[in-house]
DNA sequence: AATTAAAATTAGTCTTATCTAATTTTAATT
DNA sequence: AATTAAAATTAGATAAGACTAATTTTAATT
């Protein structure tokens, strides 16, 4: 139905329009696919014509309903996939991603609603992120930063914002996952790091842009 | 590592190579992926600068040892697969082999080992052909026909040698699977139809063909 | 051996998706 | 308003992988 290009641009598009009300140029999506914004025009043509996105030069890139739809049945196969890599065949979470990438492409009628049965209907991936469910409704997205939070708070970790192998792993190495819990201690007024415990352990320092990264409840 | 074209030429020189001692020439090769002769001249070329394959024009085309690697795991996954959409998310035996085919080229370190183990190390996918064990060794394979055995003989299906739906769904019907048990009473000499029971149920009449593409242990 | 048919190869075309370089349009700044 | 910088677009090129049509090679048959 739909290459594999096109999927990851519509993606693309998805996501960006998730971040900010800021509007999608081509030059972003440009950036975000790590393509050039050339390519980019070319295929804005391509998915116009096929009625997957609109695109006016003062709103930016919009998926159409249609595209929407598209786009959303690939972040739930990603999602999902990102579920079975990590509890039925043990990968860690810092190795699922790329994996999931090539799988979310997969199309077979009723896939997704079977692995989505199959794993018992989750309702967040191994990172936090909510899984679309199969009416393409999202559940609740975490949004409030460890970084936000004010001192003496404990809260729980909901999601990571930074996927990259190096964040992950460095949260590996700190016994950090989704559920563990972070009190806050001090936030250092020179660069903003933040004193935490991690589920009650001894107090560490960690950065500032590592609080950013970090979602919680 | 290899484009998705270039896996499908070696799995399909693989399974060339696999069925007679024929030798295997770029027509069989164009015939059995439904491409045209000129192009896959093309890929002859290529595979050869990649040292996947050889090419002699008397010997034919011959995978490489790091070609048959290749082309070993590919269909290791593409059986491992096959499994896991029958077992675990319910497809029917008929549904399966077309999204294998996506599968296959899911490419990821230790997948296959994982999925193996996940599965439970099966032998055999739904349709009875062999999975390739890590070491890239083949389990024993089965080749008496249904059409071969003599009357009175009873047997069990061990596996289908065509994977089409038109086939399988038919098999469906009989209500014949692996491990079915089939007795042959009587060919037909007029036209080598085989009359036979099914577990033990009532005469039935099926075509020589359908002899031809059941394979029994 | 000559003829014919089939198989293999070459030459050239097409599509998709990418790129670079050049140009035009839009936005920001003096 | 003029200038400058950034963003968007156009033009043209490239690579992969397929195709058709023409040609050459090989095999089969008279
Ligand atoms: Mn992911
Ligand atoms: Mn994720
Ligand atoms: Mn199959
Ligand atoms: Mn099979």
């Amino acid at each position: 139905m739909h290459t594999l290009s096109e999927e990851n641009y519509l993606k693309s598009i998805y996501r960006l329009s998730q971040k900010a009300d800021e509007k999608i140029t081509p030059t972003a999506i440009a950036e975000s696919l790590g393509n050039n914004a050339a390519s980019v025009v070319d295929m804005i043509r391509k998915l116009t014509e096929k009625q997957l996105i609109e695109y006016d030069k003062k709103k930016g890139v919009r998926l159409t309903p249609q595209g929407l739809k598209v786009a959303i049945l690939i972040v739930r196969k990603h999602r999902l996939w990102e579920v079975f890599l990590l509890e039925k065949l043990g990968y860690h979470w810092d190795e699922i991603h790329d994996i999931a990438e090539e799988l979310e492409h997969i199309s077979a009628p009723t896939l997704a609603d079977r692995l989505d049965k199959f794993l018992g209907f989750p309702e967040y991936d191994p990172h936090g992120d909510p899984i679309p469910k199969a009416n393409g409704k999202l559940p609740k997205t975490y949004s409030v930063k460890l970084a936000d939070v004010k001192t003496g708070t404990s809260c729980r970790v909901a999601a990571v914002r930074d996927t990259s192998s190096a964040f992950l792993q460095y949260l590996l190495k700190l016994n950090i996952g989704i559920g563990t819990q972070i009190q806050l201690f001090e936030i250092i007024t020179f660069d903003q790091s933040l004193v935490i415990s991690i589920d009650g352990g001894e107090k560490t320092t960690v950065s500032q842009k590592f609080g950013e990264n970090i979602l919680i409840s």
